[in-house]
DNA sequence: TCATTAAATGTATTATAAGGAATATAAACG
DNA sequence: CGTTTATATTCCTTATAATACATTTAATGA
C-alpha cells in the first residue's frame, strides 16, 4: 500500500539520519511537532513545509492521472537504498566501523 | 520560477473547470479556506488533503536530489496543454455545446 | 442599467495547532 | 543494574485555522 505522507517524512529523516531533535532544530519547530507529526497528528501547512525543507524533500502536487508513472520513476530509484530491517539507535545515529551486527536478538541481562 | 503549492491548486481548479463553490462541496471545507488557501494563506494539512482529493491531486512527498527528474517528466507532461490565455468565466464554467456564441440572436430564455 | 456568478473579505465563535518547557517511556548498551 | 539517547507525552498558554454565515467586490453578459 502506498505509505502516507508522514511516513514517509518519518523513513527520509532516519535516512538521513537525524534525530527529531535535530530535524527540529533545522526547521524552526518543536521536537514535539516532529513527534506527533509523524504520529499522523495534524499541523499547518507551513509546518510541515518548514520540516520537509529541513530534510531536503519538497511536496510536488501531481494530477491523479500522472502519479502513476511518476511513483515507478520513484520506485525505481528506491530500489537503489534496500533499507529492509529496522536500524537499531546506534545504527541510525552513529557510524559503526567496528562490527555490524544484523537481526536482533532481545537478549537483555 | 516555480510555482508555488497554492498556485498550482489553484490552476488545477480551474483545470477542471470548478469554481471554488464546487470545490468546497466536493471536499467539505468551506468556500472561504479555498480562497484563502489560493491566496497563500496558511491551512491545516488535513484542509489542504480534502482539496488536493477533490481536484485529484497527489502530493507526493519527493528528495530534492530526485525533484528535478520528476520534473522533467512533468514539464513534458504539462508541454501538451497549453493554457497560456486565461479564459472568461463562461469560457471556464459552461460547456458551449452549442454555437450560440457566434450568432448575435437576442433570443428570450 | 441590472442580474448573475465567482471570488474575496468581514465578523464572531469554536476548535485546535504551536510554543515553551518539562517529564515519561523506551530502547540500547556499558 | 544505571546511564544515555531518542521519542512520546503532559501541562499550560497563546496563536491561529476552521466554521457558519453574511457581505462586498469584480467581472460578465442579458
Amino acid at each position: 500500500m502506498k505509505p502516507t505522507l508522514h511516513e514517509t517524512i518519518r523513513a527520509r529523516r532516519l535516512a538521513l539520519g537525524l534525530s527529531q531533535v535535530e530535524a527540529a532544530r533545522r526547521s524552526g519547530i518543536q521536537q514535539r511537532q516532529v513527534s506527533v507529526f509523524e504520529r499522523g497528528a495534524d499541523v499547518t501547512l507551513s509546518t510541515l513545509l518548514k520540516l520537509a525543507q529541513a530534510l531536503d524533500v519538497e511536496l510536488i502536487p501531481v494530477p491523479r492521472e500522472d502519479a502513476a508513472k511518476l511513483e515507478s520513476v520513484l520506485k525505481a530509484k528506491r530500489g537503489l537504498a534496500p533499507s529492509s530491517s529496522p536500524p537499531s539507535l546506534l545504527e541510525r545515529y552513529q557510524v559503526p566501523d567496528d562490527e555490524m551486527r544484523d537481526g536482533e536478538e532481545p537478549t537483555n541481562g
